[in-house]
DNA sequence: CACCATGTTCCTTG
DNA sequence: CCAAGGAACATGGT
């Protein structure tokens, strides 16, 4: 459930639930998971230590972590990958296959689940200092993103995912927020005019902004190995309301009419990913 | 069997 | 040094 929205969500649903709670049991099912860190270590360090706080930055679950003696704040951070999840679950309920790293906390235990083992749950906080500006805060100037396009003879959409550039974007937002500019997705980034920059700077916040408003809005169901996450875990679960289905507007419906005009939206693949769009409303 | 999938990192080439 | 392209990582769905 990976970009910016989803992670957003996450952490205000998971901050207020680990408030407080104890690590009293380190299990790590896929040391891989923790890299660089050593298993050793991870488990030494978080055994004991308490949840203090959880934010984000980019795609990106930072936890603030304490010990009590010696009294001492340390960060931990977390990332999704592809198919990565973090609940709590009762101990007593059965871990899911895909178990990567388990925290017992007494009478719950804090699942960070990941079929691919794409993720991330580290004390290396090394990966936060490459990332760009927060799409959602005013550093995020359209002056400075203009600058760092201009260096680029990449197409727009293959840009938007790199991280250094703006932190949080992903394949599905990057497609959304192109659609939303009426900005074709292989304009070069170095050919986007000032108003262009302007408009998808808005779109993007728009589109992200959006998403994390409807996610919050909506019942989120994050507990339960295998359970159905609604709106944000991307491909329908059954049971899944209807209004997911407005949701997106071209990720992943090649062959729909486009909501604006009908023409049919497209599938292109750059750089290794899918890329959906409307020839006719984004023309260029 | 084929191809596709919300992401990042490493390696190579220019 | 940098930008860009491609493979790799690992598992499951269609």
């Amino acid at each position: 459930m990976p970009e910016l929205p989803e992670v957003e969500v996450l952490a205000r649903h998971l901050g207020p639930l680990l408030e407080n709670k104890t690590v009293r049991e380190v299990s790590v099912r896929r040391p891989k998971v923790l890299r660089p860190t050593s298993l050793r270590k991870f488990t030494q360090t978080l055994r004991g230590s308490r949840f203090a706080g959880l934010s984000r930055r980019g795609k990106y679950l930072v936890f603030t972590m304490r010990t009590a003696r010696p009294a001492r704040s340390f960060t931990l951070l977390g990332h999704l990958g592809m198919t990565g999840r973090m609940y709590l679950l009762p101990v007593n309920r059965q871990l899911p296959k895909h178990a990567a790293v388990v925290l017992n906390l007494g009478r719950e235990n804090f699942v960070f689940e990941d079929t691919r083992y794409f993720g991330r749950l580290t004390l290396d906080v090394r990966a936060l200092e490459k990332l760009g500006p927060e799409p959602l805060a005013e550093a995020f100037d359209a002056k400075q993103f203009g600058q760092a396009l201009k260096r680029s003879r990449q197409p727009i959409k293959v840009k938007l995912l790199d991280q250094s550039l703006v932190a949080g974007v992903g394949n599905i937002y990057a497609s959304e927020a192109l659609f939303r500019a009426g900005i074709s997705p292989r304009l070069a980034a170095r050919r986007l005019k000032v108003e262009q920059i302007q408009t998808l700077r808005r779109a993007l916040r728009e589109v992200l902004a959006e998403a994390i408003d409807c996610g919050s809005t909506v019942p989120l169901n994050f507990s339960g190995a295998g359970a159905p996450d609604g709106l944000f875990y991307f491909g329908r679960a059954p049971g899944v309301p209807d209004y997911y289905e407005e949701r997106l507007r071209v990720y992943d419906r090649a062959g729909h009419p486009c909501p604006e005009c009908g023409s049919g939206i497209k599938r292109l693949v750059q750089a290794a990913r899918s890329t959906y769009y409307c020839s006719r409303c984004q023309a260029g």
